[in-house]
DNA sequence: CGGTGCATCTTGTCGGTGACAAGTTTCGTT
DNA sequence: AACGAAACTTGTCACCGACAAGATGCACCG
């Protein structure tokens, strides 16, 4: 019936635990309870990953690379500095798991090879934006203040802290990203 | 010797949960750690906190009443809406275990009263502020734009995501807060 | 001043988990 | 066809959270 080689095992496992994120926050997921959704018996996934943190690894890397992906389309496709900004809210609401987890740098191996790289082409995407800064600001200091801006917004959004959230997270975002450069 | 009786269990409890978290990040502590830590036996916390939920619980009702406290300080000593801003960075930097407690309410009851109540009062003084926001905007906007952007700043710093942090954080984060209301 | 009730803490146990070691099956290559 | 490596399984260990039941000491009431 099922092969003795799963095939994909790799991508199971990984698309089994943004399922299980999704639904329970990164700490909740075992790498035994992934194993299970997947059919293969508990040490399967270790031989892809090494470890716990070694999935969470591959994760945020993939997460880093997806959001570096969505950045340069907005970019490309002619958005300004404020629509790159929900570009990055857009995508911490919909891969919040991915995004979740990369800004948990204790829960994976920050300093590993490939989520470094990512990490790195993320944050050249966000820079190559500061040439459109209007006004006549510091643009490091008003990259700092957008990046921050946005990331807050989604962290907060996400963690459920609003009061009062809307429905519309996007246009909320935009909004709030306009208040950086509005009179 | 040691009497059976600790004395104040729960606080000690809750120190040592600080001082594992400031350490190793809030999910890498457990309660029977923390319990050797403290010179109990390995259910003797459990007794003061119901569940591992529960400490984490307590820890964040009282983060955000320090958290309050650190912002109405700010804001009776004269603090403009910038400085209450530098003030939650601050916060964050300083109460880093309490902060990243906080806003990860997947790991704790964050239905519990007094959690609501102290994260309520945390909002209100956070609100207060909003009769000094400078221009002629939409306080309510530029109120989120000013939380998303000082949580986001302290976010940022304390996972390590800044590639070039630089030493200060409080003016940093000054000089960022400031990018909201000029020009 | 003596006893009793209760909060506090201990001991013991259970299922689940991560990590590791060793074995088994399949694939690729020659 | 055979052999070595890769993929997966089985087994095990220490640790953890949760729970149950017991031991201890404090406070209060008589």
């Amino acid at each position: 019936m099922s092969p003795y080689h799963h095939g994909d095992l790799r991508r199971a496992v990984l698309a089994a635990a943004v399922t299980a994120i999704t639904e329970n926050g990164p700490t909740a997921i075992s790498l035994r309870d992934l194993a299970r959704r997947v059919g293969v018996s508990h040490a399967g996934p270790v031989h892809h990953f090494k470890d716990k943190a070694g999935l969470l690894t591959a994760l945020a890397a993939e997460g880093f690379d997806l959001l570096a992906d969505a950045l340069v389309e907005t970019r490309d496709s002619g958005g300004n500095f404020v629509e790159i900004g929900v570009s990055y809210v857009r995508f911490a609401i919909e891969h919040r798991a991915h995004f979740e987890v990369m800004f948990r740098p204790d829960l994976y191996h920050s300093d590993d090879e490939s989520v470094a790289t990512a990490q790195q082409r993320a944050r050249e995407v966000l820079v190559s934006g500061a040439g459109q800064v209007p006004g006549d600001r510091d643009p490091e200091v008003a990259k700092l203040a957008a990046w921050s801006l946005v990331h807050g917004f989604a962290t907060l959004w996400n963690t459920g802290s609003l009061s009062d959230p809307g429905d519309d997270p996007e246009s909320t975002a935009r909004a709030v990203a306009g208040m950086l450069f509005s009179k």
